[in-house]
DNA sequence: CATCAACCCTGAGAGC
DNA sequence: TGCTCTCAGGGTTGAT
């Protein structure tokens, strides 16, 4: 499941281009193929079909879990939710009556130069938008977690302010922006905070060492250009260096104990529960 | 405001 | 072997 650093991976190498695929930037969008019409968001299949034709792609960016790219004119934007890809290919010589399309496409741009952007997603949970005003979406984000405006003192107030268990609080983008199931485990396994905490409950300094593993873990998982799990998104590795997700019942590095799995807040949950305890008080 | 359930989907894995 | 069943998972929406 993409989360912020598989998609800061894919916008980069959407912006780079890679061994062979040349980077989206300064590419023209000859023609739009919806293959699934309800994969997009905004407008109606057809009018956005009409909407991004001839417009220039610019510089991709990421914001929480959006990949944004602005067009000379209006922004086109994509969302890949649980199971959604986005890549350059060049388009196949094909014979007339087989379809040059994969399975699980959604979404085809035609490009300059027979380069296609295909947004692929066996779920169907993805979305994608074109829209003259972006903030339509992003205003509903919290912060950014390696905003600068993000200190420990505003990160601790922020969490001061509710009073709910803190895992589901970590997904909830409207209070920051770009985590997901993987890496809000990796998270509170690091700062050694049990998922089901009562936020309010937290004291400064478990706060402090949330907020840096936090920025740690995501920082971690760049590096390695992100997770491959579920046959989602392909070239990184940082699955191979999980710490609690996907480990039950196998033992914690720094005491032994089994790894559990709960739920908390309807989402499966990997923790150690001799590390991590609840902080009553 | 917090919590919870339903919904959208498919493929993988379990059960038979 | 092959069929059917169950379920994860992000985000949105609506009910409590």
């Amino acid at each position: 499941m993409p989360e912020l650093p598989e998609v800061e991976t894919i916008v980069n190498q959407l912006n780079n281009g890679s061994q062979n695929s040349p980077s989206i930037i300064g590419l023209e969008i000859s023609k739009a193929i919806v293959l699934w019409e309800r994969s997009i968001s905004t407008p109606e299949a057809n009018n956005f079909a009409e909407q991004v034709k001839r417009k220039k792609i610019q510089k991709g960016k990421r914001r929480g879990k959006y990949l944004h790219f602005p067009l000379d004119n209006g922004h086109l934007i994509f969302h890949l939710r649980m199971s959604g890809d986005l890549f350059v290919k060049k388009e196949e010589e094909k014979s007339k009556n087989e379809t040059q399309y994969h399975l699980h496409d959604r979404l085809v741009l035609r490009l300059t130069e027979n380069n296609q952007l295909v947004f692929n997603d066996p779920r169907k949970f993805g979305r994608v938008w074109y829209l003259e005003d972006p903030n339509v979406l992003f205003k509903k984000l919290g912060p950014e977690p390696f905003d600068p405006e993000l200190t420990c003192e505003s990160f601790y107030q922020k969490i001061q302010s509710k009073r709910c268990e803190i895992k589901p609080l970590l997904l909830n983008q409207g209070f920051l922006a770009g985590m997901g199931n993987i890496y809000t485990d990796e998270a509170l396994y690091l700062a050694s905070i049990h998922p089901k905490q009562i936020s309010n409950k937290i004291n400064k300094d478990q706060s402090d060492r949330l907020l840096e593993s936090i920025q740690s873990v995501l920082s971690e998982g760049i590096m390695r250009n992100g997770a491959s799990i579920d046959w989602v998104y392909r070239g990184g590795n940082f699955q191979n260096y999980f710490r609690v997700y996907q480990k039950t019942g196998q033992p914690c590095s720094v005491c032994g104990t089994c790894i559990e799995k709960i739920f908390v807040g309807q989402r499966g949950t990997h923790f150690c529960p001799h590390c991590q305890k609840i902080n009553h008080r």
